[in-house]
DNA sequence: AGCACGCCGACT
DNA sequence: GTCGGCGTGCTC
């Protein structure tokens, strides 16, 4: 008689906790596949993670299940994966099915597989002629093919157009040669467009992309030809960094900065860490590149403890171009004189403006003039974005919609409205200015219209039918053509003064990138910087690319501060109907982190989230930070660990290690 | 995370 | 009297 065979399966779901099944009768469970199953009254896909012949303690034999069926036929995860999913499951705060889930091909949402052939290259060549390396090109190279397996990561730091790319494409041909595979991540498929093709035209049917576009058969059988060794070398975002390449010889973190690259839901990884960590227990090489590196990279390279490979060279004799900070304060709308003679200078030219803005919608908020009131969601207690499309005022974290009143609802005052500048504004504001030019919006709400209203009004531009684009962050994929002779930024400082420690880096590093960008592609051009306050360190910094300078004065403050780089967090989200069981929660937590926290360490907080009420949930955060990741993480846990016995079940706990966004 | 069970407000 | 809101608890 066949002993009857026990499997343990791990789920997507956030519980820490392995579940035992029976194998079907024929044996197939096997360590590493998948297998349908149900839990509760629904069906899921588990991960088995071990096989056993004696039936589990501490469970009565008739309530354990029997597996419905066998997904895989061959495992899809192996030792080193399961150990790299507990890792991020205990650094994290996640569970290891959850871990296992974001590696793993028909995990929830995002990573999908898909070749990059030949046919799939439209658009503008990006040029792979093998050009001769200037010489820090060459020194850079050298340095990435000479390195020992354990030796510290090396970052290509340099403007844009210094030839970064082909660099990293060097190394990886290097390490392709030798029989290597190469992860090559880049911020947001979408966004990388050219760095896909690029590499796609390099290395043809040797190169796999992920993005998010494809039916999960065509997902599985590009990862099945990644694990196969017929892909090794595999472009993609975040996610990418799971790929199972055989044989890891090389990670490449392109735009190193990009915040895409920490996940926004649990799992909250962050590539960069995985890449470190997949690397360290491969010995694989990571290098990894911007223009503006983050501030951890930066303190690291001054450090030693990253190698910092500069790139000052602009290569085809691209110049830099004129960056130019324009006061708006005295201008009674939003685009300054200068602004409107240079767009009419452009188009008199016969060439194209790009205008930025970084918040969507038609106005930022309700402003009454005699009492200060404010208009905020009455879900979220952020302001209500005008929509004149829509004649509404909404909310852009809930998306509650209301009619705006007329007068100021607390003191009657007529002298109420909205306040601040927005893409639809702008457009109205442009228009009226420049009846004759033909222009085009592109921002969340007309990308998010299905028919690809951004691809379609990126191929206008492109072809010229366009004269002016105007938009949110996207719109940067528009400085690829060659037409644009002018950027403008509308409002640079519209970042500069939320409620987080990083905004002067990301406001510098968006400019320096939009700059850099445009240098890049239309160096005869002149990109033009509106802000209501000319004189700070950070515009007049970014305006000068001043990277170095920026940094100086930044770290000297964060240090000040003792915020990153020169300390580690751990973040806690409170989130409940009830106000009160949120607080409640969060001082109960912040009593165990105090019994517990290391006495170099210290907690921020119990205090309301930036964002206090999301779709009808209060936000309590609780920061710990610390000199030591380490001891941090471990005084968390067993915080976490304590808060369980008698916790208030109203209250979602969420946990963010090394947090990047504090909203 | 789902998904059901269960206990309080406005409808045929 | 029921339909349905979402608060609470469990999943081998």
């Amino acid at each position: 008689m066949i002993r009857e065979r026990y499997l343990s399966l791990l789920f997507d779901i956030p519980v820490k906790q392995a579940f035992t099944y029976r194998d079907l009768p024929a044996g197939e469970g096997a360590v590493g596949k998948r297998a349908a199953a149900d839990l509760g009254r629904r069906q899921a896909v588990g991960f088995v993670i071990s096989v056993s012949g004696e039936a589990p303690a501490g469970i009565e034999s008739s309530r354990i299940k029997t597996v419905r069926r066998i997904v895989d036929k061959d495992p899809v995860f192996g030792e080193d994966d399961l150990a790299l999913a507990e890792w991020m499951a205990s650094y994290y705060f996640c569970s290891t099915g959850e871990a296992l889930a974001a590696m793993l091909p028909s995990g929830r949402r995002a990573s999908a597989f898909a070749s990059f052939g030949a046919d799939d290259m439209e658009g503008e060549g990006v040029a792979p002629a093998a050009l001769e390396l200037s010489a820090e090109q060459e020194a850079a190279l050298s340095a990435i093919t000479s390195s020992q397996a354990g030796g510290p990561p090396f970052y290509l730091y340099g403007i844009t157009g210094s030839g970064k790319t082909e660099v990293f494409l060097r190394a990886a041909e290097f390490m392709l040669a030798r029989g290597k595979s190469v992860i090559y991540l880049v911020p947001e498929i979408a966004l990388s467009r050219q760095t896909a093709e690029a590499i796609g035209k390099r290395f043809g049917g040797r190169a796999a992309t992920l993005h998010s576009k494809l039916t999960s058969s065509q997902r599985l059988a590009e990862w099945v030809r990644i694990r196969s060794g017929d892909a090794p070398i595999v472009v993609g975002p975040r996610s990418a960094v799971f790929a199972p390449v055989r044989n890891l010889g090389l990670v490449i973190i392109d735009e190193e900065h990009d915040g895409s690259y920490k996940s926004g839901s649990a799992p909250r990884y962050h590539g960069r860490q995985v890449a470190m960590k997949r690397c360290a227990t491969s010995g694989a090489a990571l290098v990894m590149g911007s223009a503006t590196p983050s501030a951890e990279a930066w303190k690291l390279m001054e450090d030693g403890k990253i190698r910092r490979l500069r790139l000052s060279a602009r290569l085809s004799g691209g110049s830099i171009p004129e960056i130019k900070a324009l006061s708006l304060a005295q201008s009674p709308g939003c685009l300054s004189r200068e602004l409107k003679e240079a767009i009419r200078e452009t188009a008199n030219m016969g060439r194209q403006t790009i205008l930025f803005l970084n918040r969507r919608g038609f106005a930022y908020f309700y402003h009454c003039g005699n009492c200060g009131f404010e208009l905020t969601c009455k879900h979220c207690s952020v302001s209500l974005t005008w929509h004149k499309a829509k004649s509404r005022a909404l909310c852009h974290y809930c998306g509650y919609e209301t009619a705006p009143p007329r007068a100021c609802p607390s003191c009657g005052s007529l002298e109420a409205g909205f306040r601040g500048f927005g893409t639809e504004m702008i457009e109205e504001e442009v228009r009226r200015a420049f009846p004759d030019l033909r222009i085009r919006r592109v921002d969340a709400d007309t990308a998010a219209k299905k028919g690809g209203g951004l691809e379609e009004s990126l191929a206008m531009f492109r072809s010229g039918a366009v004269d002016l684009l105007l938009g949110t962050q996207m719109v940067a994929k528009g400085l690829n053509f060659p037409g644009v002779r002018l950027v403008g930024v509308v409002l640079a400082d519209t970042g500069l003064h939320l409620p987080d420690f990083r905004a002067a880096e990301r406001t510098f590093s968006l400019l320096v990138q939009v700059a850099g960008r445009a240098g890049r592609y239309f160096p005869d051009g002149k990109v033009l910087v509106q802000t209501l306050r000319p004189n700070d360190p950070v515009i007049v910094r970014a305006c000068a690319l001043d990277v170095e300078g920026f940094f100086a004065a930044e770290l000297e403050q964060r240090r000040e501060l003792g915020f990153p780089p020169y300390s580690r967090l751990i973040r806690f989200t409170l989130r409940s109907r009830d106000p009160g069981k949120a607080a409640a929660a969060a001082h109960r937590l912040f009593e165990f982190c105090r019994r517990f926290l290391p006495p170099d360490a210290g907690i921020l907080g119990p205090a309301e989230c930036p964002v206090s009420l999301i779709a009808g949930n209060y936000r309590m955060q609780l920061l710990l930070r610390g000199g030591n990741m380490a001891s941090l993480h471990a005084a968390a846990g067993k915080a976490l660990a304590a808060c369980e016995q008698g916790r208030d079940p109203a209250v979602y706990t969420e946990v963010d290690v090394d947090p990047v966004s504090m909203l």
